[in-house]
DNA sequence: CTGTGTCTGTGCACTTGTGAACACAAGAAG
DNA sequence: CTTCTTGTGTTCACAAGTGCACAGACACAG
């Protein structure tokens, strides 16, 4: 029966796993002030020196992605926050400039909250505040393993990284919409050689290539070819994000 | 008069900027939980997977590291902290595993404060919550401009900004205590070229070496030959971190 | 079906960085 | 003073990655 009113509930709400992760009490101080929309590729969410005054939880295949602008004008990629997240404001809070670049990689759906309301609702409830902090943490996590993953491992391990970061965040929707060019700036690294790697992965009939996008045919070699950093991350998600509700175990899933 | 009271208090606080940025008010709410020590270099602060329970504020030159464990056993930087700011728990709030090993690399004067007793004062002022926001939004940029950095700048710049960065925290004392080795394997590169680097600015005239430590010879030109990602954090922490007082301009230094 | 612009595959010369090796020097400990 | 450890300078063969150049291929608009 509490299951039964759980998972309805579950269900009315946006496909952000933040926010189906917070307790029916919790979801009612903020559901009112959430406001569904779109967004589409490249739409820009926050340029660098923004008063970020709104959050955004990307719902469903929606993917964003923080750019660090540099001086040659190159941006790039720290990291991918998809639909286990949000962006704007997390750690800071708000109503502070913006340090980086925040676009939409995938398009899909969003859902938007201005953050005075979350802060109101951080106010009142402990618990929801609590879910935000450990995000933030799980953010941390996601940057320091970024860091730490530029600085050592090969260009080979961080291409087959970010294609199974995203298919982690999309229902592992196999096609991934990206160009070499596009991913070699991500990565911040020479186009010339991310065509050769995606050349030598296809070849081993690990992905199939189209312009403009891959389509990975063995997930699992994939993986293999990664470095480890998704699972080391992922696992502190776990880690952290459970727990909150002291009735976690019903909320599994 | 009031200055001369702000100056006075501000002698007695112990030599962190974030301390010394509260307001007497705010200070006082914490003031009496602090401890004072002293740590050498190499003491592990917190490890992967403890419970973080107490903020570790460095004074004068002490100097702290947050280190990512990684599956070869080489444990790179991420970040390098030191009075300027503090650690553990600033994102999560604490009473959450740590995700990184974080190590004295200077020793000097710390002082601890339970988590426990900043969050109880976080809720009773708006203001010293605002300054503890405040920062470590600073030290996600910092992350941000690391993984960028790590990413697409050369061991060379990586190697002036680091003791750029160290001397920016220690009142510009210009020997940095470190071999090559641990340098090379806190940059997460090869050590002969990490000697070879040294050598080169050895020739320039901008270092002196002995065996475990460099002497800073000429400041400005190691830091032409950094990259600016020093620059632009440092603005951010300007930006960022003043203002949280409306009185603000007094407070200043 | 034709043109057009962008994306991709590949070659090449080159720079950056690796990792192992080794001789030697500095400094601490006896 | 001697011994031993640890750090440093340097060499070498090699791997990884760059940046440019250019031909061809794809997809799309007309």
């Amino acid at each position: 029966m509490l299951t039964q009113t759980v998972t309805t509930l579950a269900r009315e709400r946006p496909y952000n796993n933040l926010l189906r992760r917070l307790s029916p009490p919790d979801y009612a101080l903020i559901a009112s002030y959430l406001v569904e929309d779109q967004a589409m590729p490249n739409e820009l969410l926050y340029r660098p020196g923004d008063d970020v005054q709104i959050v955004h939880f990307p719902c469903g295949p929606a993917l964003t992605s923080y750019l660090v602008p540099n001086e040659d004008g190159r941006d790039v990629e720290t990291i991918l926050v998809g639909r286990e997240g949000a962006v704007g404001g997390i750690v800071s809070e708000g109503f502070l400039p913006a340090y980086t670049r925040i676009v939409v990689k995938f398009g899909g759906p969003f859902v938007r909250l201005p953050l005075s309301r979350l802060a109101a609702a951080k106010l009142q409830s402990k618990t929801l505040r609590n879910v935000f902090a450990r995000y933030a943490d799980c953010m941390l996590a996601q940057m320091f393993q970024s860091t730490a993953c530029n600085a050592i491992h090969s260009i080979e391990q961080r291409t087959a990284k970010w294609i199974v970061a995203a298919m982690d965040r999309t229902d592992g929707e196999p096609t991934v919409p990206l160009t070499h060019e596009q991913l070699a700036t991500l990565l911040g690294v020479g186009r010339s050689y991310v065509s050769r790697v995606v050349q030598t992965f296809r070849a081993e009939g690990v992905l199939e290539t189209r312009r403009g996008a891959f389509m990975v045919r063995d997930f699992d070699a994939l993986k293999q070819r990664s470095c480890l950093c998704n699972e080391a991350v992922k696992t502190h998600f776990e880690e952290v994000l459970r727990g909150v509700y002291p009735t976690e175990q019903a909320a599994a899933g």
